[in-house]
RNA sequence: GGCCCGUUGGUCUAGCGGUGAGGACGCCGCCCUCUCAAGGCGGAAAUCACGGGUUCGAAUCCCGUACGGGCUACCA
């Protein structure tokens, strides 16, 4: 049996959760799960300046928020940490040790600057770009005297001359090739000591024992680096999985410039995380040739590297909208009242208190919201009415549904038969309101849409009967009536 | 410039040598109906980027071209 799986999600703190990071800590989550391996959560934080612990709690709380739980990192532990990178210092140093004793490396006293202005030149002249590995032919003797001295120097890996081109197989993309001959000799530890990102990736994956790293194809091309690295440490090389970018509409990488790139931002939209996380999943990866709903389960069972296409997906928020409404959809009242609960409490419809108080009556109005709402913030706005003192009525729907032939006739007989109810149920309002048409010789949808504005202000509405009778005996007629003496005759 | 990657309806995708190129979102129409939704039914929408091969047969395999993207740092 091949060792168990241990994957890794390792976002820099330099920002939110992004949509795109998100989808890749999804795949990386599913994979961990399908495969009964670790998902491990790594903070790469070796960017001081961009790095804060606002940001590493944002995408934690964004992490947890999606449902999509870690096996090992920070505030959950593990055998591997610590699981910040500014905390693994001695574990680069270590590795780096290890390599100047393997001769595996060597110090570059070459200028930044120079490096730069030769790059450039090279690069007008139109050719290979890397490092000339001046350094690498110094005298080794020299080089560790002047390295005694004090005199700055970066160390760099020495790619063996004997390494033939760096093949490996993409589990999405398949077998790749990079020629050896366009591997310079890359750095690998600054002058000021640290590791950079290449360096400080391969060490932490050995540490943490990460047999596939699944990651965003702007990594891929520093992947025959990473392999080289691997090889150089004398670690078992772990499969690689690049995933395509998540653009924007114009076909552009998903920008501010697009709206909402946050997972956070899409949480404070009124999306729900299993329609996110289902709506991630989905681009770029299928279940088969028809699925289109799998929640968190079904991914967790089923999801394979495979199945991950290798084009770049653009983001489509009509989509994730309609997955949402089925969402939405499916949650039973009680908990279809948590999720909206928070929205009209923040929207000032009702208080906390009053919600915990009235949670029967708000599930029996959460039916009536969700088949119409595909985000949490449609709701405030279509039942509102139910909560505010006395409606007002906009003109449009005014001169729509009340200013007609009839209607006021038709209010009148409404007042006079709801009145006449004893319980006031969906049914019997049902049944009070039908008789009103013929009674008064108005045409049904005249009464029907009369009544709707007089109590909800709108012609547009949750249904009719079951509007009222949460909103009340009383409260209802008290609107018809308001509405009635609005009108002529 | 160099290296690497991608290309199936507007969008996400299925397809892995022989299909009427399937599904989903969106769009249009009809039905249901107290409005709006939801739901049901039906429809329009793809010369499978283009050009060459290979093959009896290619969206599927190979080679070019075009377009798009990534990397090319002592950033991550």
């Amino acid at each position: 049996m091949p060792e168990s799986v241990r994957v890794r999600f390792a976002p820099s703190p330099t920002g939110h959760l992004h949509i795109g990071g998100a989808r890749t800590a999804i795949y990386n989550w599913a994979f961990a799960r399908r495969h009964g391996g670790a998902f491990v959560l790594r903070i790469d934080d070796t960017d001081p300046e961009r790095s804060t612990d606002e940001n590493v709690r944002a995408i934690l709380s964004s992490l947890r928020w999606l449902g999509l739980d870690w096996d090992e990192g920070p505030e959950a532990g593990g055998d591997h940490g610590p699981y910040f990178q500014t905390e693994r210092a001695d574990s680069y140093r270590d590795a780096l040790a290890r390599l100047k004793a393997s001769d595996a490396v060597y110090p570059c006293f070459c200028a930044p600057e120079e490096l730069a202005a030769k790059r450039e030149e090279a690069r007008a002249g139109g050719g290979f770009a890397g490092y000339g590995r001046t350094c690498r032919r110094l005298d080794p003797a020299v080089a560790s005297d002047r390295v005694a001295a004090g005199e700055p120097h970066a160390w760099r890996l020495r790619v063996p001359d004997d390494r033939g081109d760096i093949v490996f197989a993409d589990a999405v993309r398949g077998e790749s090739v990079f020629r050896a001959e366009v591997m310079d000799d890359f750095v690998i530890a600054r002058s000021d000591g640290t590791p950079t990102y290449n360096f400080a990736t391969v060490v932490d994956d050995i540490g943490m024992e990460i047999t596939h790293v699944i990651r965003g194809d702007d990594h891929l091309s520093n992947t025959p680096r990473q392999i080289l690295v691997f090889e150089a440490l004398d670690a078992q090389v772990p499969v690689f999985a690049h995933l395509s970018m998540i653009w924007g509409p114009d076909g552009k990488r998903l920008s501010k410039r697009h709206g909402a790139t946050s997972v956070e931002a899409y949480r404070e939209l009124g999306y729900l995380p299993e329609a996110l996380v289902n709506y991630l999943a989905l681009l770029g990866w299928s279940l088969d040739d028809k699925t289109t709903v799998i929640d968190r389960e079904t991914l967790a069972a089923a999801f394979s590297l495979e199945r991950v296409s290798k084009n770049p997906a653009i983001f489509d928020a009509e989509k994730l909208d309609w997955l949402n409404g089925v969402y939405l959809r499916e949650l039973p009242p009680a908990a279809y009242v948590d999720r909206m609960l928070p929205w009209l409490v923040d929207a000032g419809l009702l208080t906390a208190e009053e919600g915990a108080a009235r949670r029967e009556w708000l599930s029996e109005l959460a039916p009536l919201v969700a088949e119409r709402a595909k985000r949490l913030d449609e709701i405030v706005p279509m039942v509102a009415f139910l909560f505010d003192e006395e409606v007002t009525i906009d003109a449009g729907s005014r001169s729509k549904a009340l200013e007609k032939e009839g209607v006021s006739k038709a209010l009148d007989a409404a007042a006079s038969v709801l009145g006449d109810i004893g319980e006031f149920t969906p049914a019997a309002i049902e049944e009070a309101l039908r008789s009103v048409p013929e009674a008064v010789g108005v045409k049904p949808k005249l009464v029907f849409q009369g009544v709707r504005v007089a109590v909800s202000g709108s012609t547009v509405s949750p249904p009719l009967f079951e509007s009222l009778a949460l909103l009340g005996k009383e409260r209802s007629i008290a609107r018809i009536l308001a509405a009635r003496r609005t009108l002529q005759g």
